[in-house]
DNA sequence: TTTAGCACTCGTTAGGTGAGAGTGCTAACA
DNA sequence: TGTTAGCACTCTCACCTAACGAGTGCTAAA
């Protein structure tokens, strides 16, 4: 089933010629590219074959042919040549990082923004997963008797609050030197793990000092066992409305419903392992998204991988502009981090 | 100008027909309702003058009639019923105090949802003026050197946060006391003042205590100037793409786009008073929303008028139904809210 | 004033035609 | 044996036409 280099030349111009034009390709016109130098009758032969491998369609009997999620398959993992990016562009991914910024989060959403003006597809990016933030100071600021709110900041800069309710009995001094106590101890530590660390080595000594420990602690431990909110950020969720192969009404809905509600594409985006991966069509397991392609790239702060980074485009997408983009965006954001936060 | 009775009546059968099944309506199938008492020729000769008022048009020379903006307009301001809310939509609505929420956003977030739920249309809530809510608390984070976070608690359980930077020979002992006098003096101040208090009242005291006055005053008025965001809450993005009107890809991809870059619909819905009001078609001097209407309404805390909760639904929208609900969400919300925050 | 009747208009649908692009197959060629 | 020219065939698309139906405006009678 190995492919002839004749073949291989074929499919990369007929992926090539229709990831440019939208337009099934006909041996006719593949015959006139100056890089094909046989007549349309051999191409016409090395099509058939290519159609009976798998790695291009035909629209309908007569049409001219279109690549296959195989042939897509193919090309991407065999025929993508990266693609060099131009000085405007460079230029403008580092315009991401030019503002003096210290929050990850506006950082992270720029960077969706960008990405999208830059390739005219939806970007999706996953914000950094906080729950593996540190906790750098907790605090809680009573509202009114029974009401307050905890506030967590973590290194990265990110704030999260969360309101929660108690007694009125509860004397506000306590809820003073808990939170001291607690900065103390917990300063450091994953937000994740904050909850069982309290119990493990803190709940002793708060104990010791706390005249109402039963209630507070089980109405803060409740409000921290809630995990941080992953946020997704989106740009041009619209640009997919330009692309040729949405014309229909029917594929939009779908599309954009499955966009708006942000849990299931997040999810798909997630599952994706380390580095650069793309999942073609049907691969997304994604009914919506059968006419999609996406790209995914991951950004870490030293080691620790943060969050992901992901075009969504049609399956005629320029993957190589589109994974040189990626490649280079995800590079300098972890670059970025990493200096900003690593070392504190 | 004014028109007769039967003219009334037959306005209001169009526009209900109309408005229930987005067809034209023609003089024989009206001719059939109940509540028409005369012939179909009759209703020809009253149409014809009703279209020559302006109130209904033909899209074709030989179809059905379809009201025009003026005739929802005389529809909107002299027909409408106010239409009793059932049981099952009083407690759909009801369902968004049930749970014990302090946090307005929240509330306001939930609303939005339910809102186009239960309208199947796109519903759009602005978010309270952050800036008018009064400070209960500030508190300043250092993150490192010359990096610390603001963070501003409202009275509302709003929290707000900015990252700033200040030389990193400011002493920390300092950014204490000053964070101490600041809460001591602007405690129950509108965020919107707080600079101008500042500068007036509380400057001199802080020029006595802290050493580093000049440096830390300028970042952190320069933080505390910028505007708190009014955030826009949405509800039902894609609910429009189901209306039988957008089955046009260009009018879509227009609709889409302005929803999409926020700003231009939240300034739209700001500039409307107090109280329900409708804007119908190019009455919202938006091309992109020349075929929608938009319900507002607004809800206060007290006397103080908070924000804006808002209906966006094609032209041919049950104005009657929707207008009862935002009546019934934007009370039971003022109501509520004033609980919540009112003897605080 | 109301209504029945009728000619007319226009949109929609279905069927038909021709051009154009592209294919598969066959047979000749190098 | 691989390559190519030629040709019949297929399918889409754009365009036209005819028939149908829903609806109108007008006229004349009740």
């Amino acid at each position: 089933m190995l492919l002839t280099d004749r073949q291989v030349l074929i499919l990369q111009v007929i992926v090539d010629d229709f990831i440019r034009t939208a337009q099934p390709v006909g041996s006719r016109s593949l015959s006139k590219k100056e890089e094909i130098l046989f007549s349309s009758a051999t191409i016409r032969n090395e099509m058939a074959d290519l159609e009976e491998l798998g790695f291009i369609e035909k629209t309908h009997t007569s049409s001219g042919r279109v690549p296959s999620e195989k042939g897509y398959r193919y090309y991407v993992d065999h025929l993508l040549l990266p693609q060099k990016l131009n000085r405007s562009e460079i230029q403008t991914v580092r315009s991401i990082f030019a503002e003096q910024i210290y929050e990850l989060e506006k950082i992270v959403q720029k960077s969706a923004r960008i990405l999208s003006e830059l390739t005219s597809y939806t970007s999706i990016v996953l914000g950094p997963t906080v729950n593996e933030n540190k906790l750098k100071k907790l605090q809680i600021i009573p509202l009114n008797q029974d009401t307050a709110i905890a506030i967590i900041v973590t290194d990265t800069g990110h704030v999260e609050n969360r309101t929660f309710h108690f007694p009125a009995s509860v004397d506000p001094g306590d809820v003073e030197k808990m939170v001291n106590i607690l900065n103390e101890r917990l300063s450091g530590i994953p937000l994740v793990d904050l909850n069982t660390r309290i119990y493990k080595e803190v709940a002793s000594i708060l104990r010791q000092h706390i005249k109402s420990y039963d209630v507070l602690m089980g109405s803060l431990s409740e409000t921290l066992s809630i995990p941080a909110s992953e946020k997704v950020f989106f740009g041009g969720k619209t640009n997919m409305l330009n692309q040729p192969e949405f014309n229909d009404i029917d594929k939009i809905r779908n599309l954009m419903t499955m966009i708006e509600q942000e849990d299931g594409i997040s999810q798909i985006i997630r599952k994706n392992p380390k580095g650069i991966n793309v999942k073609i069509g049907r691969e997304n397991n994604n009914s919506a998204m059968d006419d999609c392609s996406l790209i995914t790239a991951t950004y870490s702060i030293g080691d620790e991988q943060l969050g992901t980074i992901a075009v969504l485009g049609p399956t005629r997408m320029e993957y190589s502009r589109v994974i040189s983009l990626l490649d280079f965006i995800s590079a300098d954001l972890s670059k970025v981090l990493t200096n900003l936060y690593q070392n504190k």
